[in-house]
DNA sequence: ATCATTAATATGAGCGCACATAATGTGTCA
DNA sequence: TGACACATTATGTGCGCTCATATTAATGAT
């Protein structure tokens, strides 16, 4: 049974999209060639192309020069999710955001530090400790090592006026970012920094960010109790 | 300064990207036109507009339609994480996987099932808690509603045999899946389930599915100690 | 049979054009 | 001044063509 009318890619997405869903192809099927189901379909290859790249890009399909397109056998699970600086999102939650610096030194990395950068020995860096507050309650703590060989204007930043997390992101543009997600207790330091039990569980993002090859920063995020991270969309 | 010979959208896309780096065009800086970029650099308006495409969904420019395109104010950091099936993961990582049921019977779905799932009232579904095991350790435990008007095939599933995790992403594809990531304690339950203290921090993923309007599945994954997700790439 | 070379082929990309769409700004009229 | 209809304009999409690229499959030599 053909299918005509099939004009924009949206359609074209949507039709394949529909056929896999309902299991007409299932995982590891090959589909046809862009140019069959164009010609089926009453639209140019492009247009089919187009959806196929969305497809691909969703990773519910898998294309291969020459080898065609095929359902993947094994789908996973594609989330994308947003992390905005942390006053716009307190104030997005249309809380009072706060912000005070711990400390700032000069220190030699630890081996976490240089493990998050790849780096192959220790080097002195700008370590800044900073909490985060909502509403005047802790909110997020972070721990972060910025390279000064990178980035020296730091120095002359004032950090209280302006987190450092704004004004990195607004000066200092990366082009590789790493992130790594995972609980911890709050323990005795962080307890005492967040106000609560040291038995608390707590989420906490790891950001690592690189201009070229070059390190920029690396931060320790360990957000207070009751924190949720939720997909974008 | 014109700067010729850029003739692949990836060539275009980096040349933009640099001068955003570089802040020859700042936050909330307006970009030239496709076209006027287009006849600058000697190539096609649709190979600059490949490129802007990109930059966009990369969440490092924002274009609209007359608007034209503009550096993003305020940046966000966009990270897409890859979720597989768990028994790759495990076996992906050299390791030995297991898999058993702890619990699998017909309940009515609990205030939170309702609203990861956001009904408007109670039902019956199949509530399955089962444990993956790696390398003869508890990995994670998940549990999991399954809606059986929507999914009444499962009842017929040896699930001993096969997870409800693979049996569903190959047999029911999704096409709205909801994530949140969160940390807890583990607890009196999970402590004995993990075979860890009731104070570990876990890091739990729970995760929703939809087919159309149906809901198919919702999922609290709930890691062992030490469990963490990087960014894919 | 085995391996290296070569041809065939499906996707990827670029170009130029036309038209669609959605905002924005402008002009008209009260 | 303010509200509303309308023209303007930058991006979005579709098409048909061409060539590039990556693989697979066929071919041939040893």
């Amino acid at each position: 049974m053909s299918t005509p009318a099939k004009h924009t890619w949206r359609d074209v997405y949507d039709g394949i999209r529909a056929r896999i869903l309902d299991s007409t192809y299932g995982p590891g099927d090959k589909l046809p060639r862009d140019e069959d189901i164009a010609q089926e379909l009453g639209c140019s290859r492009s247009t089919v192309q187009r959806a196929m790249r969305e497809l691909s890009e969703e990773a519910i399909v898998e294309r291969r020069r020459k080898g065609g397109t095929h359902v993947r056998a094994h789908p996973v699970t594609r989330a994308t999710f947003e992390i905005p600086i942390t006053r716009r999102e307190v104030e997005g939650a249309g809380k009072v955001y706060g912000y005070q610096i711990v400390s700032r030194k000069m220190s030699m990395t630890p081996r976490p530090v240089i493990a998050a950068f790849g780096l192959t020995e220790k080097k002195e860096m700008l370590r800044v400790e900073a909490l985060h507050v909502a509403d005047h309650r802790p909110y997020i703590y972070e721990d972060r090592w910025i390279c000064t060989d990178t980035v020296p204007e730091i120095a002359n930043v004032d950090l209280q006026r302006e987190s450092a997390n704004e004004w990195l992101v607004r000066n200092r543009p990366y082009s590789r970012a790493d992130l790594r997600f995972y609980a911890q207790n709050a323990g005795e330091y962080y307890g005492k920094l967040l106000d609560i039990q040291p038995t608390e569980a707590l989420f906490v993002m790891e950001r690592t960010t690189w201009i070229g090859a070059l390190p920029i920063t690396t931060v320790k995020a360990v957000t207070s109790p009751g924190y949720q991270l939720l997909t974008h969309t």
